[in-house]
DNA sequence: TCCAATTCCGAGTAAGTTCCTAGGAATTGA
DNA sequence: TCAATTCCTAGGAACTTACTCGGAATTGGA
C-alpha cells in the first residue's frame, strides 16, 4: 500500500514548480537538484505529466517547465493518477474495470469501495496551492528553509 | 496504490473462516477451494496470520483453522498490516520510521499523513463481523449464493 | 497400531515492476 | 554559431509478486 517514487517525486516536482509559479519556465536540472532526484528519471516522469496536460514545456535555452493551470486547479489526485494509475486499492473497484466474477468476493467489495473513496477524497481535496501554503508555514518557522527554494 | 493478492486473499480467507465461526476447525483445502486460491500459496499467508495471533490451528486429521478472536474483534486493518506491512502510503509516515531528511519534502508530509489516517480509519473500523453481515445481505438477495458457502 | 488427513517448513522460480542509466536528436535564446 | 535545454528510445540490475515443489511432523479414527 505504498505510493512509489513515481508519485512521490511527481508531487515534489510539481510542488517545486508551483512554489515558483509566475517566475517563468523552470529547467528540469534545477528541479532535480533542489529535490535531489535523478534528472534522467525525473525527465520521464515530467514527460508523462506533460502528456497528461498538467505541465507545459518551453524548449531550447532558457526553457523549462511551467504549470499548465493555476496551483489551486491542480489536484494531487490528478498527479497521482497520471503517474501511478487509477486510485483504487483493488482492480474490482477501478472505474474502468467491471465487477468481479466471484459472488462471495463481493462481500468485501463494499470495503474496497469505501477505502477507495476515502483515498480519493483526501487526494482530490488537496491542491498544489494547499501544499504551497503548507510550505510557507514551514518557511515562517524555519529560516533555513529559504535555502532550499 | 494497490493491495496485493496477499491482502486480498488474506481478507477473503479470514472472512471464509469467520462465516463458519463456531463450526470447528476448517481445513485449508476447503478454504482454498471455496475461495479459488492456490492451496500452497494460501498456506503461507495463513501461516503468517497464525504467527500474528489472528488464527489458531489444529494439527492432524480433522484439523484446520479457527479464528483466534470473535469476528467483531478482528479488524481488517489487522489482517492487512500482518500481510502487507504498515498501512502508510509513504515511508516517512510509517509509525516505525522517523521524519524525512529533506525539509522541503515535509510540505507534502501532512498530505501523506492525512491519506494514511483516512485509510486506517476505514480499515480499522471494519471488522470481520461487518463483512459477515454484508455477506448475509448478499445471501438474502441471491439464493445461489448458498452454494458458495 | 497404522493410515489418511492435515498442518508446518524451507527452498526455488518465472514473470513482472521499479528505478534508474546511457546516448543522442531536436529546438531555441543570446 | 553555441550552449542550454527538452524530447525520445533502449536497456538493465535489483527487487517483488505469486506462486510451485517436496517432504517432515502431528493426530483422530479404523
Amino acid at each position: 500500500m505504498r505510493i512509489s517514487t513515481r508519485g512521490e517525486y511527481g508531487v515534489r516536482a510539481m510542488l517545486d514548480i508551483a512554489i515558483h509559479y509566475g517566475q517563468g519556465p523552470i529547467p528540469l536540472k534545477i528541479i532535480a537538484e533542489r529535490q535531489e532526484i535523478s534528472e534522467h528519471y525525473l525527465e520521464q516522469l515530467i514527460s508523462t505529466l506533460r502528456k497528461a496536460g498538467l505541465v507545459t514545456s518551453v524548449r531550447g535555452a532558457q526553457g523549462g517547465y511551467l504549470l499548465a493551470k493555476r496551483p489551486d486547479e491542480v489536484r494531487i489526485g490528478d498527479i497521482i493518477r497520471t503517474l501511478e494509475g487509477p486510485i483504487a486499492p483493488m482492480d474490482c473497484v477501478d472505474d474502468n474495470d467491471g465487477c468481479c466474477s466471484h459472488t462471495e468476493k463481493c462481500a468485501t467489495r463494499v470495503l474496497w469501495q469505501r477505502l477507495r473513496d476515502s483515498m480519493e477524497e483526501v487526494l482530490d481535496n488537496t491542491t498544489l496551492a494547499c501544499l504551497c501554503q503548507e510550505a510557507m508555514k514551514l518557511q515562517a518557522k524555519d529560516d533555513s528553509f529559504m535555502y532550499h527554494i
